[in-house]
DNA sequence: TCAAAAGTGTTGAGACTACACCCATGT
DNA sequence: ACATGGGTGTAGTCTCAACACTTTTGA
């Protein structure tokens, strides 16, 4: 019964679609540009402190113009037959070897000066590995692949109000740090309310030899990576399959950026953990037992 | 001292850029998709009851294949020279003729399949719109675009346990409805959970004459409005410049799907209001005094 | 007079903050 | 012994749900 409709000219929809032509209008290119965060131990002075912990992102050293020389985010092109998604989980695996892993899409660019070669709207996605998980480690051999530290810094504020709203601009700064390499560039967020319309533009206002605007995407993923976390268990993902509440609180606390108290900590994420027999040792102060990661009764978050 | 990098065939940025040539191969069509919002008063049968609300969504009917005669989103083609965000408010701005009103982005669908003419991949946008400040209503003069109540209902809920995880499935009816017309049809979001990763899936179990893939981001876009209402401001977006505690209320009811109670529902939003002299009358009870949105000392949210 | 809605007060449960305090270990 | 982190207890604040209750209007 369906499907026997037909339209202005007298076709069906079979008819239609095969004498369908697509036209030759310009089109965008499409791509899909990876955040991969993981979290990495540094080693302490002191023989008594536990290593102190560091958020970290995957960066890769462009060997082509545009933007030569400097370092951007794993990514590429979205081939004619292959769904966006998949497009993300085969750049991912190309990184980082892995395929089970965490990943969410987060927003698509599509400002028209974004890369000087050609129009290319962007979906960028954020994946979470756990570091002890990953056996090929990006810039062991090559070394335009590496792993840098993730600084996050509120520089300004400002907040000028205006008749019946406000506009609030927020400078950021974002560090990326890798060994002597060391990345740094500025975005405002700006905040535009007029009644209940509240609009948000991000701008890059230093670059810092980061490529295209990568830095906005930087700035966008740390700031849902930071929502996400208070609300969901994504943080998990961050995490290798054992460990000590202690660590767990040390990466709520680099990806929050603040500082918590562990009393309170842990009584907030006890129904999330299960304790173990296993405990830490040789760490010069008291063991400490090892957790791993329990699901609730079921949610259903997006 | 910049750009003056040459790669590995010895040309500078300007050089490259000058020669580049994007090549030929096969790109994806992009569009945008619109879920635009409002929320419209239902007459009652007793003179001495309040309006009931109604969410509503706007379609458009299709007058080509494929899915000739269906309801779809309306949206349409970006252009080669225009932001996605431009597109989305070009095609906010030909639906509506209203400009300054609120938008955000949702999601970016790219499945191969999604369109049977050829490949598409298509940004969904969400605008919230207040039913007075409408002019030209949609559906009033031509019968192609028309605001349809909104239904959101779970129907059935399956939770099976995995060694390490489980696999919830949720089904979600949605109805839409304009007069005489009833658009009903069936979406399955699937939660597959292994150790902390999570992996959502959306799919139409049944289509329901709604075009395309639109029901699907439909569903998306009533989870995100629900879930942005209870952290956010935005639905002052729905509400008209001034409203009674109650009609918020039930804007409220009406989005999250559940009633609220009166005395804690003021008691929360007391901050973002503020009264105003005026109040009802002729209500065939007692008058309530008409509020207007308040911000609050400046947030800066997403 | 009375149905319907507007609006206020009270109580108790639970979550979170802040701080104090004791415990266990390896050097 | 002692620095360092592991871990618990308690008191105060805040939010929110639940329910009871009073007030005001127009037909």
């Amino acid at each position: 019964m369906p499907k026997s409709i037909t339209d202005r000219q007298g076709l069906t929809e079979g008819q239609f679609l095969e004498s369908y032509d697509p036209g030759s209008y310009e089109r965008p290119s499409v791509t899909v540009d990876m955040l991969i965060f993981t979290v990495m131990n540094r080693e302490q002075d002191n023989y008594r402190k536990l290593p102190d912990k560091s958020l970290q992102l995957l960066l890769i050293k462009r060997g082509e113009h545009p933007c030569l020389g400097q370092w951007a985010l794993p990514g590429g092109f979205v081939s004619i037959n292959e769904s966006l998604e998949d497009a993300a989980r085969r750049e991912l695996f190309s990184e980082t070897n892995i395929d089970n892993i965490y990943m969410e899409q987060l927003f698509t660019w599509g400002a028209v000066e974004r890369d000087p070669r050609m129009r290319v709207i962007s979906s960028s996605y954020m994946a979470l590995v756990d570091r002890s998980s990953l056996r090929v480690q990006a810039g062991d051999d090559a070394d335009d692949a590496a792993w840098f530290d993730v600084a996050y810094e509120v520089v300004e504020e400002k907040h000028i109000p205006l008749e019946q709203g406000y506009e609030a601009e927020r400078l950021i700064r974002i560090t990326l740090r890798h060994g002597e390499i060391s990345l740094s560039g500025v975005v405002s967020l700006k905040e535009t309310v007029q009644g209940p319309v509240r609009k948000l533009t991000r701008e890059i206002i230093e670059r810092g030899e980061i490529a295209f605007d990568h830095l906005i995407m930087i700035q966008y993923a740390i700031e849902r990576l930071r929502g996400k976390v208070e609300y969901t268990d994504i943080i998990f993902n961050l995490m290798p399959s054992l460990f000590t509440l202690s660590e767990l609180q040390r990466v709520y606390e680099i990806i929050l950026g603040k500082e918590l108290l562990a009393a309170a900590f842990r009584r907030k994420i006890a129904d999330k953990v299960a304790e173990t027999d296993e405990s830490t040792r040789d760490a010069g102060h008291r063991p400490s037992k090892l957790y791993r990661y329990k699901l609730l009764p079921h949610q259903l978050h997006s």
